[in-house]
DNA sequence: ATCTCTATTATAGTCAGACAATATAAACCT
DNA sequence: AGGTTTATATTGTCTGACTATAATAGAGAT
C-alpha cells in the first residue's frame, strides 16, 4: 500500500483530476466508456474515495464525464466537453493534440482576433497600449526561439483581447493563447522561423494605438492567416 | 437546525454549487472576499463538509474561487471566471444579469455567428440542413411567444454552429444560446414582437443550404444586428 | 525601535468506515 | 412472453478524526 504520490506535498485532487483529464482527452477512455467504480479506482490510484470523488467533480464540471446513480460514471460525447476551458485545453495539449482540433482553434483565432483588434482600437486605454508595447519589445528582444519570447507573444495577443474590455472575449484568451503557443512551438520544431513576426505585430499594435479599427482588424487578419499557413505547412512537412 | 434540503432526493453537491455559484456571480460575494470556513459554512448550509467541498471543487473548476491552505477560499477576480461555461452562464442568467455582460455576449454573437454561418455553408451535411429546416418550422409554428418557439430559435442557432463541424465553435453554443434566449425573453417582456423573425432566419437557412458562404454570412450579420438593436431599444425603454 | 526568525494556530486537505438512495439487472410470478 | 417484484452494485452522503500548510503573533537579535 505504499508507492503512492504520498508526501509530494502536491494536492491530490488536482493531480488526480489532471491525470484523469489527460487520460480522457487523449482517448484512453472513449466517450461512452464507463470508468471503474469509485472504490476500485480510488484504491488503484492509492487515494481516498473523497479525494477521488472531488477530482471527478472537477471533470464533471468541465463536461467530460457524468455520474449517475448505480449506472456508474461515463465519459460524455466530445461535443459536450468544455473545450475552451483553460484546464481542458492544457490537458489536450499535454500530449500530442489532435491536429483537427488545432485547426479548429485556428479557425476560432481567425474569427475572433481581427474583430477583437477592431474593438481594441476603439476602446484601448493608455495602459493597454503600454502593455502591447511592452509585449512587442519582449518579442523583439528575446525572439520566439526562447520561452520569454513566446511568453511575450502570448501576452501580446492577450493584451488585445483585454483591451476590448469584453469579458466574453477575455474568457477566450486561454483558447487563443493555446493556439498561439502551439503555433510557435510547432514552427520552431520544424526548423528556423521562416519570417520575423515583429513587424506584423507592430502593425497591429500601431493601428490599435492610433485607434484605427479597420487597419487593426486588417493587420490582425494578415497575421493570423500567415501563422495558420506556416503551421499547416509545418504540419504537412 | 432543520429546514434543510434534506429528503428532496436532489443531489446536494449540485444544489450547493448552484446556490454558491449564483451568490458569487450575482455579487453577494465580491472578488477578493473570503468565504466562511468550510466547517462553519457547511454547517450553515446543513450539509456535510464533504458535500460542501465537492461543490467548492466545482466552483474552483470554473474559475470562480481559489482555495489555499490556511488562507481560506477566496473569490477570484471576474477576469478569471470561465464566463463561457454553460453553468456559469446559467448562474449569471438566474437572476437579473449584468446589462454590460449581456452586451458582451451580443458582441460575441456578432463576431461568431456570421463567420460560423459562412463555414456552415461550406460544410453542412444533409442532416444539418434538415435540422435547420425543422427548427425554422418550429419557429414559424409556435412563434417566439411560446417556450417551444424559443427552443426552436435556440436550436436554429445551435444547428448553425454544429454545421461548422468545429468543436471550438460548438463549445460556444451555450454562450450564444444564452444570448439568444435572453434576447427573445427580454423583447417579449417589453411588449409585442416588433417584427417577424422567420424571414430573416429563412434567409440564413437558405444560404447555408445553397452553400453560399457570403450570403449566409451577410444574412446572419443582419439578423444579429437587428436582434441587438431590438434588445438595446427594449433595455433603454 | 525595527527587523528576523521561530512557534503557534486556524484552516484547507486527506483519510477511513459507515449508511442511504437509486437505478440496473436478475428473479419471479402471472 | 411480458410485466412485476426483489436483489444488488454503485454513487451519494455523513461523521469524526488526523495531517499539512501558511498567516500571524511573539521571541529574540540587531
Amino acid at each position: 500500500m505504499t508507492g503512492a504520490p504520498r508526501g509530494t506535498g502536491r494536492r491530490f485532487n488536482g493531480a488526480i483530476a489532471h491525470k484523469l483529464g489527460v487520460a480522457i482527452v487523449s482517448g484512453d477512455y472513449a466517450p461512452g466508456d464507463r470508468l471503474p467504480g469509485e472504490v476500485a479506482f480510488a484504491q488503484s490510484l492509492d487515494v481516498s474515495r473523497s479525494a477521488y470523488r472531488e477530482a471527478v467533480q472537477v471533470l464533471t464540471a468541465k463536461g467530460l464525464v457524468e455520474s449517475r446513480h448505480k449506472a456508474g460514471t461515463r465519459v460524455l460525447p466530445r461535443a459536450r466537453w468544455n473545450w475552451l476551458d483553460p484546464q481542458v485545453l492544457a490537458w489536450a495539449f499535454d500530449g500530442e493534440p489532435d491536429p483537427a482540433f488545432v485547426q479548429h482553434l485556428f479557425e476560432l483565432r481567425a474569427i475572433i482576433e481581427p474583430a477583437a483588434a477592431a474593438l481594441a482600437a476603439q476602446r484601448r486605454s493608455p495602459a493597454d497600449v503600454e502593455t502591447l508595447s511592452t509585449a512587442l519589445d519582449g518579442m523583439a528582444r528575446h525572439t520566439l526561439a526562447t520561452d520569454a519570447g513566446r511568453a511575450a507573444d502570448r501576452d501580446f495577443h492577450d493584451a488585445v483581447l483585454q483591451a476590448t474590455g469584453n469579458d466574453a472575449l477575455i474568457a477566450l484568451s486561454a483558447g487563443i493563447g493555446a493556439a498561439v503557443a502551439w503555433t510557435t512551438q510547432y514552427k520552431h520544431r520544424a526548423g528556423p522561423l521562416p519570417r520575423d513576426p515583429v513587424p506584423d505585430h507592430r502593425a497591429v499594435s500601431d493601428a490599435i494605438a492610433a485607434g484605427d479599427a479597420a487597419a487593426a482588424s486588417e493587420a490582425m487578419r494578415g497575421l493570423v492567416d500567415l501563422a495558420f499557413e506556416d503551421t499547416r505547412a509545418a504540419m504537412r512537412g
